[in-house]
DNA sequence: CCATATTTTCTTTTT
DNA sequence: GAAAATATGG
């Protein structure tokens, strides 16, 4: 889409007062977007560090900033610099923005919805959890386990939006209070707190708060336009951070569709985006309003269900169809069926049918054969509805993904799994394990079932010593399987079910390692014994299963998933069945809710926490504007009688004249073609760490990325961070003309040194070592600390269309010789494979090249630890290129999912923590791996 | 038609 | 264990 509409233009050049864009579905917002920034990056003396873009999901801002870059790739423009724009996550920025400008929160990490809710249940009384009140009687206070996510609800509540504190209760700001006190004392962040504390500093005095003022400064100088996509679906707290971001005269541009507000329980407030004119000064107002991507039919039925959305809480708008899409009479189809196999066999008789019907993409490109991934089942709940119709295809031998299915530890062979830790913790005798797992087929032929047995007795033996470190649960699991002889090949069946178990399996390794992230210190059999308890109670509703994300190739397949999943995205055809009363528009849910915790009058609009009816037609708004040709609105009743009843939803569209009651020959009159796929081809980013083990052995990447193995948790984790960190510091203060001296080291340690898995003994020796290697390095470097350059320099490879490497340069300096040096610090006297390193250093030399223009002369490792040695050597031209060329192959094999073990065994896999999931490990080296990890 | 008793269920998900 | 939807009774 080369040429604009007048709308799209006056949009992309009004870059010097706030903006507004109201986009509607399918308007083209993303490229105008794009077009936008290019327009501002071309702009004199705008460098791309002075805009920030920000998107809902990391997955959006890849696909906008391959676009920003495609863009200014054909229009002949600079890309200088292009890695220090944000275009990301608000989560993300906020992250980023206190990781590099606040040393105190260095060293912390971030707690994802799991991890958050077994610190907040282990953490039972510390937490707040259970002193926390309710306004129920017969729940006078939030209990364990049953309430950790209603009180995180409310924790979140209490930082994001507009709260009246005189009407919270008193018990509940205290447990408040305890929640965020213990958050702080473990150096954990919760996805609220970032932005929260982002916030503070951002609006804090800068008299008052050093901190404040380093991070105002930054933004005084450094922002000048800000823009936000998807704005309808920011909350209180986040239109702060814009508001921060923007205090000194950073331009504003915002983009949404209020029509397309679907994630108010998590605490939206649309009125951001309703009155955004009356809240900025001297707002333009564009209106995108003609849809690219449906036939007049759907857009129609599109404008008509919004139009459901009473007006004052709307801003006029009227969707037109601008697209080539044909609207013909058959294309949309309202139909009833006697009970949901009816309506599954029929969603399948249409898909069968319509395969293979010619479909253009787009007015000048030429047609073909709809495909299996051309149809889109959207539900209001996978999890209660999908099931009949999974069924269905699953027998009619019809390729299929399903989105958010809870079903991970249903399946058989995570049942198998789930016994281990039951035998762990005496809850299930031997023979009883042995038949679970001959039940599930994952006995390979070759199974050394004592062998397997004597690793869980071993393990069982909770007297054998006296650190509580060496009852890792993780490397229990792994050596089970090693001794098991469980490896992908030998999984008893198919290569798809292999590679499915391997996936389970993976998934479960990292739900081992979220336990252990929050339980590692916990005295070994009690820790045993939650960890059955955890898995039979609280894991099975945290992992999803979606057997669909394996690897980065996409699947020619139909995709079953729930509306809120399919934001954004569009397929030629969209079935919407199910669509019963009390299920889409939902009941509201009972049970002990937010208002039993925080008074409703004590939240600004508590209603959108409540999901009106509002809510769910906006919703459905969605629902339907995903279709961009042929769209299937089905009911049936569901299997009681509160569903019974045909939805208000679908009774709209049957009253609509562009729906048909009854299909007619499918499609009469339209040709028919070979099938063939929508050609996507997924944006791959990777991280340096990621690539390394790309480079190193592909099948490790397998292993650790896509089916998500961890390695076991070393207790000195956090020693190697630390180091780095303190140095950061060490080197940005240098920046800024502060340089430390020797003394600061044991100060510099204590701030950033964090080792939450060390034994007391442990964390003095780390203590006293880090304390030792800082002074050592401010001794050694002392003269050369003015000559910094860069510290912590984030960088960004652009390989080629769709695959682009993430880093960070540790430290740029400028030698006594005058020659430019990229320098990683490392920080074990276990050397890391020179090759590998050389490697790294020349993708960050790259990085710098694209980032700054200049070339580096030198790259340098420097060993903190005693032993280790130092390495310098000359950028090489030659290897440039070849890492370039490496690159871009790693990142094809990826897609392609070619991930291929290393011919022989290796020096890598000697250092590989996954080797024994591979192949089997040679006699001499299974002895130095144990010497290695202490076993 | 209204008041009360009984039945039935307990989404959606980003960072 | 709470709330909404539906059934029942006047």
């Amino acid at each position: 889409m080369t040429s604009y509409t007048e709308a799209q233009k006056e949009a992309i050049v009004c870059l010097d007062e706030p903006l507004q864009i109201i986009a509607c579905a399918g308007s083209g917002k993303t490229q105008v977007i794009s077009q936008r920034i290019a327009a501002i990056l071309a702009r004199p003396g705008v460098e791309p560090r002075n805009l920030i873009a920000f998107t809902f999901t990391e997955k959006a801002a890849a696909e906008l900033k391959e676009r920003i870059l495609s863009i200014l790739e054909k229009d002949g423009l600079d890309t200088l610099g292009l890695a220090e724009m944000y275009v990301g996550t608000m989560h993300g920025y906020a992250l980023d923005l206190l990781q590099r400008l606040v040393p105190e929160t260095f060293k912390f990490s971030v707690l994802t919805e799991i991890t958050s809710r077994m610190f907040v249940d282990r953490n039972s009384r510390k937490s707040g959890l259970t002193v926390c009140p309710t306004l129920s009687s017969g729940t006078p206070y939030l209990r364990r386990f049953l309430h950790s996510r209603l009180f995180l609800q409310a924790t979140g509540v209490l930082r994001e939006d507009t709260v009246n504190w005189d009407l919270v209760p008193a018990g509940v700001v205290a447990s408040f209070e305890d929640y965020m006190k213990l958050l702080y004392a473990h150096a954990y962040f919760d996805f609220t707190e970032m932005i929260n504390l982002a916030v503070q500093f951002l609006e804090g005095d800068i008299d008052e708060d050093e901190s404040s003022g380093v991070v105002q400064q930054h933004i005084r100088e450094d922002i000048r336009y800000v823009v936000v996509d998807e704005y309808q679906d920011v909350n209180p707290l986040q239109e702060r951070l814009v508001r921060g971001l923007t205090q000194f005269g950073a331009n504003l541009c915002v983009v949404g569709d209020d029509d397309q507000t679907i994630y108010q329980w998590r605490g939206s407030e649309v009125s951001n985006i309703v009155t955004f004119k009356d809240r900025y000064e001297g707002v333009r107002q564009v209106t995108l309003a003609e849809n690219f991507r449906s036939s007049e039919g759907v857009v129609e039925v599109g404008r008509s269900v919004a139009e459901r959305i009473p007006d004052a809480n709307r801003l006029p708008k009227a969707m037109v169809r601008a697209g080539h899409q044909r609207w013909q009479r058959g294309d949309m189809i309202a139909r009833e069926f006697a009970d949901e196999y009816d309506e599954a066999a029929w969603i399948c008789d249409r898909i069968e049918a319509m395969r293979g019907l010619a479909f253009q993409d787009a007015a000048d490109t030429e047609a073909r054969g709809l495909s299996w991934s051309d149809f889109a089942v959207l539900y209001r709940s996978v999890a209660n509805d999908a099931g009949p119709l999974v069924e269905e295809m699953r027998r009619r031998e019809i390729p299929y993904v399903v989105k958010g299915l809870n079903r991970l530890f249903d399946s058989p062979e995570i049942q198998a799994v789930v016994g281990v830790f039951r035998y762990m913790a005496g809850l299930m005798d031997a023979s009883d394990l042995r038949d679970l797992w001959a039940d599930a087929k994952l006995l390979p032929s070759t199974a050394d079932w004592g062998g397997a047995m004597a690793v869980l007795d071993e393990g069982r033996d909770f007297d054998r010593g006296k650190r509580w470190g060496v009852y890792n649960i993780q490397r229990l699991y792994l050596e089970f399987m090693e001794a098991l002889g469980l490896r992908e090949e030998t999984v008893p069946g198919q290569p798809v079910r292999r590679e499915l178990v391997f996936y389970q399996l993976g998934k479960f390794s990292q739900a081992i390692s979220d336990f252990e992230q929050i339980y590692f210190n916990t005295a070994p059999k009690q820790k045993y014994e939650t960890f059955a308890a955890w898995l039979e109670h609280q894991a099975p509703g945290y992992y999803a299963e979606s057997d669909a994300d394996v690897g980065y190739a996409m699947p020619d397949a139909v995709t079953l998933t729930t509306v809120h999943q399919a934001k954004g995205m569009q397929w030629p055809a969209v079935f919407l069945p199910c669509l019963r009363a009390n299920r889409f528009p939902a009941k509201r849910q009972g049970g002990l809710g937010l208002f039993h915790v925080i008074p409703e009058t004590a939240v600004g609009d508590a209603d959108r926490y409540k999901g009106t009816l509002e809510d769910e037609t906006r919703l459905f708004y969605v629902a339907v504007t995903r279709a961009q040709k042929y769209l299937f609105v089905s009911f049936s009743p569901g299997g009681n009688q509160l569903y019974r009843r045909r939805s208000a939803f679908f009774d709209h569209c049957a009253a609509q004249q562009w729906f048909s009651t009854r299909e007619g020959g499918v499609a009469a009159g339209t040709p028919r073609l070979e099938p063939r796929a929508r050609h996507e081809t997924p944006n791959v980013t990777l991280s340096f760490s990621e690539l390394k083990y790309l480079f190193e052995c592909p099948y490790q990447f397998k292993l650790r990325f896509l089916y998500g193995f961890n390695p076991p948790l070393h207790e000195a984790l956090g020693y190697g961070k630390g180091l780095h960190d303190a140095l950061a510091e060490v080197h940005k203060r240098a920046i800024a003309g502060d340089l430390v001296r020797q003394e600061a080291a044991e100060d510099l340690v204590i701030r950033h040194l964090h080792t939450p898995y060390a034994y007391p003994e442990l964390k003095t020796t780390l203590h006293r070592a880090a304390v030792k290697a800082v002074k050592r390095y401010l001794k050694d470097h002392e003269s050369d600390l003015e000559r910094t350059v860069h510290s912590e320099k984030q960088i960004q490879v652009h390989v080629s269309p769709g695959i682009t490497v993430d880093g960070r340069i540790d430290l740029v300096r400028r030698l006594d010789t005058d020659e430019l040096a990229i320098v990683d610090f490392k920080s074990t006297a276990r050397a890391q494979d020179e090759d590998v390193t050389r490697d790294q250093l020349h993708v960050y030399a790259v990085g710098y090249e694209e980032l700054t223009g200049k070339r580096a002369d030198l790259i340098e490792v420097l060993n903190l630890d005693e032993e280790g040695k130092t390495i310098r050597e000359e950028v090489e031209d030659p290897l440039l290129v070849s890492v370039r060329a490496r690159i871009k192959e790693a990142g094809d094999s990826l897609r392609d999912n070619h991930l291929p073990r290393l011919p022989t065994w290796s020096e890598h896999c000697g250092k590989c923590d996954l080797a024994e999931l591979c192949r089997d490990v040679p006699p001499d080296a299974k002895r130095s791996r144990r010497a290695a990890t202490g076993r």
